[in-house]
DNA sequence: CCCCGTTAGTTGACGCGTCAATCAAATGTA
DNA sequence: TACATTTGATTGACGCGTCAACTAACGGGG
């Protein structure tokens, strides 16, 4: 029996595709409105303040926060200019290496994380865990496993 | 038996979350990158390109249009500002309705969605579906359906 | 016919993300 | 020490998305 060439994509499985992505990408809007309408956090924000809030004295190197939230830093240092602004953080040069920056929460940064974070957990309790069932949830498991094995290796 | 309150989301769940969220967001952008790429355009050019090329006459309604791609009229009015000025489509007042806009596929605008549609098909097979069993893809489209009818309802 | 509410579409402001360029400090190497 | 390379971080340009404000035309009720 010979390996069949590899067919086209079947309607089925471009509608599967079309769903996936399509749910993915509300889920991921109504949890930001939600976000952004309980605590005017974006989920950028909330994983900044996150990151910084579990971190030692509530400041971490810029390259550091990055990696944490797994952003390029072209990305983390416009998302921190505009968080600066509001006065979210603040960011003071490094003592060790003169080049780098130490991002540090401010009260202002923590206060909002806390009146974000419980109506946030609730939205996803609401919008994604209510939804499924157990099996489902186990599903969901095994499908993020396999596409980040996929998706992992390419840089 | 009474109800139990409702528990607060556990470690489990918590993981689950974030890797279908992640995930997604990675495979996203993959997938952009790849068009990007490939054609020089982006999911949402894609979008209202195969919209017209299935349109009678290759031209649609702008609200029309709208409706099929599922954006906002605002969204689509700024989209379709940038894609007119590479010349993928053109706009022309509407004859029956004075207010309304005809929104035509170009010839420029043909040729690159053929020349995206191949690549991109084949990135879809190669970064989503190619990555899970046929039993995942039941699960996944057993799990869309049910995030579905807990998204619909929200306006 | 005139007014009013609805509908079509555009615009501007602003936050977000990516890419490429830049700059300075740190580090490795001759 | 001197010079090239790498690393930490910022910047500017530009596309993308949302929100709110706005313009203009349609359509119905008086």
């Amino acid at each position: 029996m010979t390996e069949p060439r590899r067919e086209s994509i079947s309607a089925d499985e471009l509608r599967i595709w079309r769903n996936y992505i399509e749910t993915a990408e509300l889920l991921r809007a109504r949890l930001e409105r939600r976000l952004q309408s309980d605590s005017s956090l974006s989920s950028g924000d909330y994983g900044v303040l996150l990151a910084l809030s579990e971190a030692d004295q509530h400041t971490l190197r810029s390259s550091d926060l990055a990696a944490v939230v797994g952003w390029e830093r072209s990305r983390l240092s416009h998302h921190l200019g505009r968080m600066e602004k509001r006065e979210l953080i603040c960011r003071s040069p490094s003592a060790e290496d003169t080049r780098g920056s130490e991002i540090r929460l401010t009260e202002m940064g923590a206060t909002a994380f806390r009146r974000g974070s419980v109506p946030h957990l609730r939205a996803v309790q609401d919008l994604f865990l209510e939804a499924l069932t157990p099996e489902q949830l186990v599903g969901v498991e095994s499908m993020t496993d396999s596409l980040r094995a996929y998706l992992e290796p390419e840089t």
